[in-house]
DNA sequence: TATCTTGTTAATCG
DNA sequence: ACGATTAACAAGAT
C-alpha cells in the first residue's frame, strides 16, 4: 500500500542511493505502464544522469539531466537497486545504470514509469492536478481547502486533487484518531473537529515515517519498514477491541471503498 | 472457483 | 456544475 508515507521513504532512499548514477540502458515489459511509446522512453533516458528525487502526493519525481523520470507504484510494488545479474523475478521496467546496478520497477497492479521531456513537467496531466502534499499543508491552510467544500469527508481526504498523499488505507486510523466517521459530511463539521483531522493526517504518517513505513513493503534495498499490524487502531482490526472503548470494531462499505471503525467512537 | 484488494480515470445519473 | 456511484483497467493472494 504505497501511501506519502511509503513514497515519502522511497523518494529519500532513491536520494540517498540512486543521485549520480548514470543510465546505460532501459528495458520495458509492460509498455501500458509508460506514458510514451517504448523507444521515446528509452531513448529519452538513455545517458542521463538521475538528480535529486521530490514525491508528490503518491507520486515520485527524480530529475534527470535532461527531462524528469516520474514513478507511481499503483497499488503497491517494488523498487529496488540490485546488481546487473540479480534481478528479482518480476519487474516491468529495469533501467541499467554504467556502474553496474539497477533499478528494478515492479508494480502489482496500476502502475507507472512515466518519461517527461526537460520542460514539460507541467504538461504531466496525472501529477500536474494533485493538490499539495498532505504533510506539507499548515492547520490554516488545511481550513482553508475543506471551507465551503461539500460531501463526504473520506471521499474528499482520498481525491488527490484536494490534498494528496491519503489513501485507503492509513486513512481508517487518520478518522478513527479524529473521532469522524467516514460518511460524515463536511459541511456538518466543526472548527474542532476539522483541527483534530488536520492533526491525525500528520501523526499517523509521521509515525509510519519514523519507522520506514509500511512492513508490507520493500525498500529500495529490500529491507522493509517497520510500521506494521500492530501499529494500527482500527484498520483492519474487524471484530477486535477498539482501543479507546473496547467496542467491536466494524468493517463497513462507505460508497466505492471499505472502512473500518468504531461505531461507538466514530458516530455519524 | 469466487472474491478481495493499498489506485485512478472516465462515464453516468440525479 | 457538483456529488455519488459504477465500471474498467496491467494481478496476485486466499
Amino acid at each position: 500500500m504505497p501511501e506519502l508515507p511509503e513514497i515519502f521513504c522511497r523518494a529519500r532512499e532513491m536520494n540517498e542511493y540512486l543521485t549520480g548514477r548514470t543510465i546505460a540502458s532501459v528495458e520495458v515489459k509492460q509498455p501500458k505502464c509508460l506514458n510514451v511509446p517504448v523507444e521515446t522512453f528509452m531513448e529519452g533516458l538513455r545517458g542521463n544522469t538521475l538528480g535529486p528525487t521530490t514525491y508528490h502526493g503518491k507520486w515520485l519525481l527524480t530529475e534527470l539531466t535532461q527531462g524528469h523520470l516520474l514513478v507511481n507504484l499503483g497499488m503497491g510494488g517494488e523498487l529496488l537497486l540490485v546488481d546487473h545479474d540479480v534481478m528479482p523475478e518480476k519487474w516491468r521496467v529495469r533501467i541499467d545504470f554504467c556502474d553496474g546496478k539497477t533499478f528494478a520497477v515492479n508494480f502489482w497492479w496500476f502502475g507507472s514509469t512515466h518519461y517527461v521531456a526537460p520542460g514539460a513537467l507541467a504538461q504531466h496531466q496525472q501529477s500536474a492536478k494533485l493538490g499539495p502534499n498532505a504533510l506539507d499543508l499548515t492547520a490554516d491552510q488545511f481550513q482553508a481547502i475543506l471551507a465551503g467544500r461539500r460531501g463526504r469527508i473520506k471521499s474528499f481526504l482520498l481525491d488527490q486533487s484536494n490534498l494528496a498523499g491519503i489513501g485507503n488505507a492509513y486513512i481508517h486510523d487518520i478518522l478513527f484518531r479524529a473521532g469522524i466517521h467516514p460518511s460524515r459530511s463536511i459541511s456538518t463539521l466543526g472548527d474542532r473537529e476539522r483541527h483534530e483531522l488536520f492533526l491525525s493526517i500528520r501523526t499517523e504518517f509521521e509515525r509510519s515515517i519514523e519507522k520506514g513505513a509500511a512492513q508490507y513493503e520493500l525498500n529500495l534495498l529490500g529491507g522493509r519498514g517497520e510500521f506494521g499490524v500492530a501499529d494500527l487502531l482500527v484498520g483492519y482490526r474487524e471484530g477486535k477491541p477498539c482501543p479507546t472503548c473496547a467496542a467491536e470494531i466494524l468493517k463497513v462499505k462507505t460508497g466505492s471503498t471499505t472502512s473500518y471503525i468504531c461505531p461507538k467512537c466514530q458516530v455519524l
